[in-house]
DNA sequence: TATGAATGAGGATTCATTCAT
DNA sequence: CATGAATGAATCCTCATTCAT
């Protein structure tokens, strides 16, 4: 029987996440120490180590955690809205709410993983299946609303969604490090209409 | 009368600057030795630093020159063009042109620079006046082509302007980390009939 | 009344100078770890430092039990031979026999021993002590051999004593980290001839 | 052109080799440090990191160095002695000289190549390989010995060989860590009588 | 008494930068 | 001017030992 409840572990293991995430987010993996990150999360190195094996897998489990469920968590909270349309214009909404609301740390992040995924395979790997995964949803999204007679059938989901994808992520490049000049609100107003433009030429 | 002409001089920098940036390429700015960078360009680590005084000066120069000056460089490309629909779509043309036949490494390198940028202001600033440079040429071709009477006065030119070069950048990411199933093709054809039914409404 | 039978700590130790035994010959001293020791005898560390206060006291405790001894060990299982020839005939066949049939690690342990020797003060005592111990026991059956009659009266006793345990322990760091082409048979064959031709030049 | 002299790299090389072995015969591999032996040999760790890429490049040069080489150089000192008896003599001689005047250290060497050999392949190998040298011209002397007519044909002469090297090295380890009581002279004088009671009968 | 989480000093190795030649 | 040897602080990771539970 274990000295600690058994999701003691979990929690440390949250609490070193957190602590290097926001290490990160100040000065990139590679100039983040490992004594940054102990410090941040109030263990030490020793300790940090019984909860993961190497540096290199605390940026993995974290792009896991922080980037890879994106897709899935998108889904979730889309799933159940009735209208392709309704459900397109929620998970543009929800992205930007994301963006200056609920997660703006996460776009920093999408940047420190970016920055690896040039020299690191599974980093790389990670953001890819990170965006098939939402190209995926969103194409089908847009398809379901072709189908339904909803959209164009002349509409190429699985473009649209990569184009709106690339967008988000290109988006959250210049938004995350402050660009100056940037009106997200407006940027989700037109791109809507520019959907709907295209998506629904009968309106 | 210098011992070596000032052209000499130039030649051996940007020697030196295509090392670094194929080293860069390949292991990220951080993993990169000096000691790369001079055996890549075939100079002793002594000599490599009479042309620069830092490793992150390497950077900083090759960032302004390999993606610094890509605003003026698409304005010159295309200011001459009549017509602000043509020159529009010969922008979006030479971009993907330029993503995967003329300079497939400058994607690369800029995932390397968006890296950097995380801590380094010098790089973050570069990386925000290339964005603002490029905003503003498209944001203006776009406004005379509304004061023209080619496109509709509804439109947001530098909503648009900043929707694009996200979009730009957004796909430079993926495509120049190998991600499957991207077609660029398919993706400028969208764009550009999404951009025309927004921007052309009398079509 | 103490919680468990002194037989049962006696027994917990000897797990742990088994565990540690079999760690030590797979990566020396050094390289071993007290975890290392305490998984293999089923152990948390805690409950191993309850038996050893230090790593080095398992060491020492061992070289004890595995080398120390060997003196006494081998006067018990000769003394009650009859005739000196006949006994260290008996030293020297035990040896071979051990060597290679009964305890086989306890040849390479020695040169753990050994290894550490060069640093501990301890240990080289230790393997001192076991030298001088069998170098007087074989001396003290030469001796005996003199008075008798049996040896020559030439014959120099401790010398001959101690060039036979050099030669055991030399014979014993190639044999037991499986030099090839050894062949212990023949050489306690030529052994036993060179030393009946020394010592006994009547026959 | 190297702006070094040609032989320095070499100088460099040998000055931390002699750094290194008198650390190592002080605390043995394990415990010695590199900043040990960058300190003894007056260089930083950088430096000397430019000369032998890991520590265990430095043991292992030193393996060769200081032992690999005992054969040939035993051969070279004795080739040109005539007759088989004058050259084993020379022989023990030699081993016997060098072990308390020429190379007292070497001794203490070979007990840190032992500890090293337990879990070092390289190591044992390179022990095996000056073993079977050693044994191989002993040998090779033996049998000249016995075809000349000088020894008995009833001479086992690798099995002798190896008797002779194994004490050899088991007097080593004893006589190197001060063992009390050695009389290397005597133990010369008598291994001599012994090996010519046995391999000149007719004497 | 047993457990195993925590500590933190210590060790091998790297690398930007300098400077004697 | 060029060279590349030298520096040494900084980095990741390990492990003997302790101690709260």
């Amino acid at each position: 029987m274990p000295k600690v409840s058994p999701n003691h572990k979990e929690q440390r293991k949250q609490a070193i996440l957190d602590a290097a995430q926001s290490v990160f987010l100040g000065k990139g993996y590679q100039l983040a120490t490992v004594d940054d990150i102990a410090a941040r999360s109030h263990l030490s190195v020793g300790a940090l180590y019984r909860y993961f094996p190497t540096k290199s897998d605390i940026m993995l489990t974290l792009l896991e955690r922080k980037l890879g469920r994106t897709p899935q968590i998108l889904e979730r909270l889309t799933r159940d809205i009735a209208g392709a349309w309704p459900r397109l214009v929620r998970c543009i909404e929800i992205f930007v709410h994301a963006l200056h609301v609920r997660h703006p740390s996460t776009g920093r992040f999408l940047i420190v993983a970016w920055g690896e995924a040039i020299q690191d395979n599974t980093v790389r790997q990670g953001l890819h299946e990170r965006y098939s995964g939402l190209v995926g949803y969103l194409a089908s999204i847009i398809e379901q609303g072709i189908m339904s007679g909803e959209f164009s059938p002349a509409a190429d989901a699985p473009v649209i969604a990569a184009m709106l994808v690339g967008m988000a992520d290109g988006v959250t490049l210049y938004w995350s490090t402050g660009t100056p000049g940037m009106d997200l609100r407006a940027m989700r107003l037109t791109t809507l209409q520019m959907l709907r433009t295209y998506l629904k030429p009968s309106d």
